[in-house]
DNA sequence: ATGAAAGCGCTAACAG
DNA sequence: CTGTTAGCGCTTTCAT
């Protein structure tokens, strides 16, 4: 089965292979590869030379084992295929990039089992902590994160009991905001298009939140429409068309995300409806793809760089046992964006 | 510095600590745990039962000391803010999970050196395989990756010399197809938009592809158009409305990827150019966006989400020792989709 | 079917 | 500044 190319070396080097090659100690080979403790400069360039020479790469695993510490930050996220998530963890890596750690991805597609199981994974290399989407995990899951003893955030989203820490905005509040904007717009035949999504529970906690503003105004919900999978361009404007074929009266769309607040909004434009004047329109995340609309998309910031950095700085405090340490409950306050697809307040 | 909640367990628990509790051996333990060997029903329900009530954790790290095996793939992108990538993660992932080995992701930001050491940390884990972006390396990174004495898979392009192996598909060719249709169709005056990345070797080997089938055919190319930064719908919007008030002959634009080309056709649509009679619009990548857009953009098919998974194979049958090994040079064919914004052939 | 001993490659802690 | 001695928590190997 196909040989791998190998010059002559075949099993990893050691630390002792490079002791050998530069006639120091491996203790002290140890000390000039991790910059650790004096070393004359003779030596250290001895072995330095010895290590490269060799192209030895040290093994963390032994590493880890013997100094009980490992540099890794579990990360542990719904899905990739949202946008939300990546750009989530370009928050945690402009941090951590700063420290000697590094994040480590876990997907779980929204299940929890299988987020108790990658949860379990991502424990057991002993990570110096764990940064984890949402409030909603099994029992297990919860017990061992409690038990791991490391600092764990729970990211996204502050409606509910954290663990430890947590970083986000309140759904709740996302969905009464842009409910009461929507009211004080004179907007009132209300439609909603989401996801079919049953354990997306930051989804759902929005539309509660926007569903009780409507309920205390009198307002009643006059269409919903779901979608799951596909190009959510695309679903945006088949759902648009959809509802409005079915209730001809509506003024206003409410999308649960802004891509397929966008293809509401091309879908509207091309069929020469009148936005914001006949129809209002908005969406949630306020991402950048919004810019490049005809119109610039109604939406409520979802705040996703500032999450990842704010717990990968929780994290980080933490591990170098930071003498003023972050606060572990940080509730972010998104601002709701009228854009082009909402009319002036009345 | 915040307690953190403690129920009386500290120091992480161990195989012995299970094996205390159960009052068997912590070696029947190991086995039991990893369903190694034969165990007697009655002390492997002990074990668990031990195991389970104290909420044992096993430690990877002294694990893959032990047996030397570590379970991780390292996959190392450029970036995570292109979807490009995500979508080959997911590939990746739909292979591994039916495996036991699990995917590490590390970001680049496409800088030779930044990969240089990813490469190196990922190897100091001493994962199982290796998945890189790319066939550009430094000469330090391509030693290391040739001296791990595992399978390294190197993606997403086949223009070049692979390490071990490789899944991808040729970006010259990408360009020359695509300077073939657009030439086919009858386009002459065309206009080039892409992105300022020296680095984005790909994107360099389209381009100079294209610009080698123009020469063939005696076309000058006689515009071209870079952005960097920000969102690329509009960025794709506003460097067409630049190009074109530059150059008010074109009538060709070709996009280096899907999302600028996306801004680039709402401008048209906007500014009432014809397209595809009047002005024909092409880009790159293939993705989903596409389908939502007012016209469907001519665009060449990457293959992501397949070259993610032939990857993964690649690793996952050479880990398993398969006797059945896939070829280690996997060049993957993209057709390129007319859409709506180009004319017939002539 | 189960156990005992040895050691994976490295680092902490101490000694010189 | 450098070296020695013990393990880290698990699995391998060999007994029983």
């Amino acid at each position: 089965m196909s040989e791998r190319q190998t010059p002559e070396i075949r099993h990893n080097l050691t630390l002792r292979d490079v002791s050998e090659a530069s006639g120091v100690s491996e203790m002290t080979v140890s000390r000039v590869l991790r910059n650790r403790g004096e070393v004359s400069e003779k030596t250290r360039a001895k072995v330095m030379a010895a290590a490269k020479s060799l192209g030895y790469v040290p093994n963390k695993i032994a590493g880890a084992l013997a100094s009980n510490r490992v540099n890794l930050v579990g990360v542990i996220i719904p899905s990739l295929s949202n946008m939300v998530f990546p750009e989530v963890m370009m928050g945690i890596s402009r941090v951590l990039d700063g420290t000697p750690l590094q994040p480590v991805v876990g997907v779980t597609d929204y299940l929890p089992e299988k987020e108790e199981q990658v949860i379990f994974e991502m424990l057991s290399w002993r990570p110096s902590g764990l940064i984890v989407a949402g409030l909603e995990h099994t029992e297990a899951a919860r017990a061992m994160m409690r038990n791991a003893g490391v600092p764990v955030v729970e990211i996204m989203d502050v409606d509910g009991e954290a663990i430890d820490a947590c970083v986000g905005i309140s759904h709740d509040r996302a969905g009464r905001d842009t409910a009461m904007e929507i009211l004080k717009r004179g907007y009132r035949r209300i439609g909603f298009l989401g996801t079919k999504m049953p354990l997306d529970h930051r989804a759902r906690k929005r539309f509660e939140g926007f569903k009780a503003v409507l309920d205390e105004a009198g307002i009643e919900l006059l269409a919903e429409e779901y979608y799951s999978g596909g190009s959510a361009l695309k679903k945006g404007r088949e759902m648009t068309q959809a509802i409005l074929d079915a209730r001809k009266d509506l003024d206003f769309l409410y999308y649960s995300n802004d891509m397929i607040g966008a293809g509401g909004l091309l879908y509207c434009l091309e069929a020469g409806i009148n936005v914001p004047d006949d129809m209002g329109l908005a969406g949630f995340n306020g991402v950048e793809l919004i810019e490049g609309l005809p119109k610039r998309l109604a939406t409520l910031d979802s705040c996703r760089t500032e999450i990842g950095t704010a717990a990968a700085e929780i994290i980080a405090a933490e591990t170098e046992g930071a003498d003023q340490a972050p606060s572990k409950r940080v509730v972010l306050e998104p601002v709701f964006t009228p854009g082009d697809t909402v009319r002036a307040p009345l």
